[in-house]
DNA sequence: AAATTAGGTTCTGGATAACGGAACAATCAA
DNA sequence: TTGATTGTTCCGTTATCCAGAACCTAATTT
């Protein structure tokens, strides 16, 4: 078993402030990871050096910014998505609404990359976020194709509106349509006015993420579900094509 | 000086990866940091434990999405991020163009977030990059009024186009005329055929931040400087009223 | 198929660099 | 001003990391 034990002490530093909301002190961080405050002290200063925490004006730290770096970075040298970014480009080009690559990691549902359409939806989740399995699209796609990539939340299915699937019943049914017919839809079941589309990026017959594309619900209503739903499968081909490099 | 080598050699190691547009193995990532293979795949395997780094299916180490989830929330955790969003996207929204927000951190200026505009403006420096001082308008902007928060480089002036204040003279006439007027401009100062206008956001007289809007030169022309100028100083005063509260 | 090369992983003792208690400084409260 | 709380620095001890080399594994060449 190897130690390291300096640099895992960082990455708790760095986890632990990630999880505030509100930069803590020397003396609270410690506290809270049990260590003396000059070993403390030590740590976020060397982490400080490189930009990965930061200070507020009164002194308190907190995550840095050199953070959001590495981790475009990691997301950019991921493959899947080097791979959707022109054909991401593409759709928003030819539907004009922002168009989303989604994927699991580590057992949640993730945003890899999107393109921003010119249409007016506001508050979408911004790349790196996580949502809710059980109420997007793309949640029940993964139910449906890859059940062994993400973790099912235990407790009860939150209702955000009233359209949301929230017994296992009605999310079952669901999760067979999407399967059945190759790709999901959500209409409302998240965020009320809201309504996506997804399929899924099949290479060897393994679902390494998901094409999304979102828009308002009347405005999905107006371009035609069937219309998007078939542009959206032929995308997610697309990068899946590109992947296997037949293309 | 303190050294926590450890913890900075593990930093070096998530920067290099990355950069790295492909995945890498131990020896060729121990070559690039000068150090022996051991120690390198004892930190590889250190920081691959807590899921910053990943492996592919070959074995090499690329960048992991525990990145993602610690860098989720260090935007949103800054306070000058969080009252200069909705302010970007209303102006981006405006103007169609992209829209910066930068600041100082460490001695640098560092890109702290941006609303991407429709233009096709491919290559604009992404969220955490840090860009040069002396070479675009924010920089100009921090030298006029918060010196104290960057470090000058050392050295020579790197000249990047021919429109570069590439010596000091120049560059301290642009800095005055950045102070008179209140804010800053960079015509093909850095990159040909790239003009940024950028303006200030002064909370209780001290500069926190900057707002930046970036065009191609020729764009810039047609819409008109001193319209773009207008514009810029009233959203970067609009945050500085946000951050104090005055909306 | 054997041999060769390149890369990945494991082992080990000695030197070094991190640890943490305690002293010091700065800031805030009363 | 005094007292309390928190941030920063110092330094001797010792645990821990370092690096070279040996060992494996897999791929490539002859």
């Amino acid at each position: 078993m190897e130690s390291l034990r300096t640099v895992e002490k960082a990455i708790d530093v760095l986890f632990h402030l990630q999880a505030q909301t509100v930069p803590q002190g020397v003396t609270a961080i410690g506290r809270a990871l049990e260590m003396p405050k000059s070993s403390t002290h030590r740590l976020l200063t060397a982490l400080g050096r490189r930009g990965l925490v930061e200070r507020d004006e009164r002194g308190r730290y907190r995550s840095g910014i050199a953070l959001v770096a590495l981790a475009l970075g990691a997301l950019d040298c991921d493959p899947v998505v080097r791979a959707a970014r022109p054909v991401l480009e593409a759709e928003v080009e030819e539907l004009g609404e922002t168009v989303f690559l989604v994927g699991a990691r580590g057992g949640r549902i993730v945003v890899l990359d999107k393109a921003e359409g010119s249409g007016f939806l506001r508050a979408s989740p911004r790349i790196g976020a996580s949502v809710p399995v059980h109420a997007t699209a793309v949640g029940k796609l993964f139910l449906a194709l890859a059940p062994e990539s993400i973790a099912m939340p235990a407790g009860r299915l939150e209702a955000f509106t009233p359209a949301t699937r929230a017994n296992l019943r009605d999310l079952a049914r669901e999760i067979e349509r999407a399967r059945r017919r190759g790709f999901a839809e959500n209409v409302d079941e998240w965020i009320l006015g809201l309504s996506v589309i997804a399929a899924p990026v099949l290479v060897k017959g393994r679902m390494w993420a998901a094409v999304a594309v979102a828009a308002s619900t009347q405005r999905l209503a107006t371009l035609g579900p069937e219309r998007v739903a078939r542009r959206t499968v032929a995308a997610a081909e697309r990068i899946a094509a590109r992947l296997e490099g037949r293309e």
